[in-house]
DNA sequence: GTGTTGTGAATTGCATGCAATCAACACGAC
DNA sequence: GTCGTGTTGATTGCATGCAATTCACAACAC
């Protein structure tokens, strides 16, 4: 791994961790010094970082951090949505294969037996979001279109779009657990409408399922923002 | 205007316009004396181009074409449609804006002169891409959701992929004319949903007009690999 | 008090230099 | 003849230095 690679994922977790404020200015020299880097990787770092759209670069001012509206995070979710709809549809249309039906069968069977046994431990959690990611992966995957991983990643690299970006809360019937087996019976239900060649459900489907992410999400953040700081009980991870 | 854009924009149009083979390496000191910049400028560049996707950077082995095959720019083109279709839903659903809809409106109009007028001149040709082009945008910023404008950005630096990349072709009814009709058919078409509301036609729209523009690339390059060379009557204008 | 202009410090944009890495080729062992 | 190994030339990765631009702030005019 180069200098640059690991320069990128260092200034990523400073940004996520909310090291830096939103609309920061991000002078070189100072990230330079903290990270122990010289100049030119900084720089380098934070040009592959404006094309992710996290800071942005006005010619001879340098680099700011971006901040993101709540109605840009949901908007972005809902294109993820429409972006992985065109995948699972892809998916169904031209036939996923064997391999790849199996690989989600197995997903979706070791995901039932997370939501039996509930997500009231952080290692719990943080497995859920691990095989929710490696499900969608999989299902933009069988696409078999050589673009939309680019895509879905690109959006994912905003903060709260990602699939990993999953907001668990501790009222509601327990650690998100109503909002979860909703969402997990969105992905029987894709995986189920991909083996049986229905795309345009298998569409309709994984749109819905990124709407309605979108909608707990700016759920959470409502009631996050009334405490102006994470809820007991609130989880936040992103990715 | 900085050196590096200068850069980034010189290096486009040189791998668009064929200056350098599918899977070249692209060494950075030759580039330099090229474009008569430092290996700095050229590296920043490249990286940027990278993350287009138009170049690929493997560690210590610096940077290479890549290369596009049909199927991926048929698929990227699919994909574009399918978010156009969201933009122009979008567009329908929360109501474009009086000034959006006259704006689209009058591009139409202009556009129906043109038709009118065949597309016989080099000239001729060149406005119709402007036009197209702009429709195509108007539809995207009508939609008011901030992350589209970049992801088709990103989808339009492929080859092929862009808006702007239109096949004219000298037979069939004379300069493209019949595909340009049916194609103007689905501008007045989307305009006419969008202004009507009706969220769920613009969208099928749009994407059916994607679908058919890739289809007559996939034609017409299918025409040119017989022979080789650009069909004699062929104009083929990237962007 | 408000607006304008000038000056200096801070910061960016770019070029160059050096060490590290890689690919190619020759050479030798088997 | 084939495979492995050492060496060399080319190329990349990174650091640093210098000029150009910008921003902050103070002095000044009105």
């Amino acid at each position: 791994m180069t200098l640059l690679e690991q320069t990128v994922q260092m200034l990523r977790e400073r940004i996520l961790a909310g090291h830096y404020a939103p609309d920061d200015r991000l002078p070189e020299t100072t990230l330079a010094d903290d990270l122990n880097v010289s100049r030119t990787v900084v720089r380098l770092a934070l040009g592959a970082m404006a094309r992710e759209g996290l800071v942005e670069n006005r010619p001879n001012r340098g680099f700011r951090l971006r901040s993101f509206s709540l109605d840009e995070v949901t908007d972005a979710i809902a294109l993820r949505g429409t972006v992985e709809g065109m995948a699972a549809r892809l998916a169904a249309e031209r036939g996923a294969s064997a391999a790849a039906l199996a690989e989600m069968r197995q997903i979706l069977a070791r995901m039932d037996a997370a939501v039996s046994r509930g997500f009231a431990t952080l290692p719990a959690r943080s497995a859920w979001i691990e095989m929710n990611a490696a499900l969608h992966d999989a299902i933009i995957a069988a696409s078999g279109h050589a673009t939309i991983p680019d895509v879905v990643a690109q959006l994912s690299r905003m903060p709260l779009v990602s699939a990993r970006a999953i907001v668990f809360d501790a009222g509601d019937g327990g650690w998100g657990l109503s909002r979860v087996v909703r969402a997990h019976d969105d992905h029987h239900a894709v995986v189920d409408a991909i083996s049986a060649r229905q795309g345009a459900r298998a569409e309709a489907l994984m749109r819905e399922h990124a709407l309605r992410s979108g909608q707990n999400k700016r759920q959470s953040f409502a009631a996050m923002k009334s405490g102006d700081t994470p809820l007991p009980g609130l989880s936040l991870v992103r990715g």
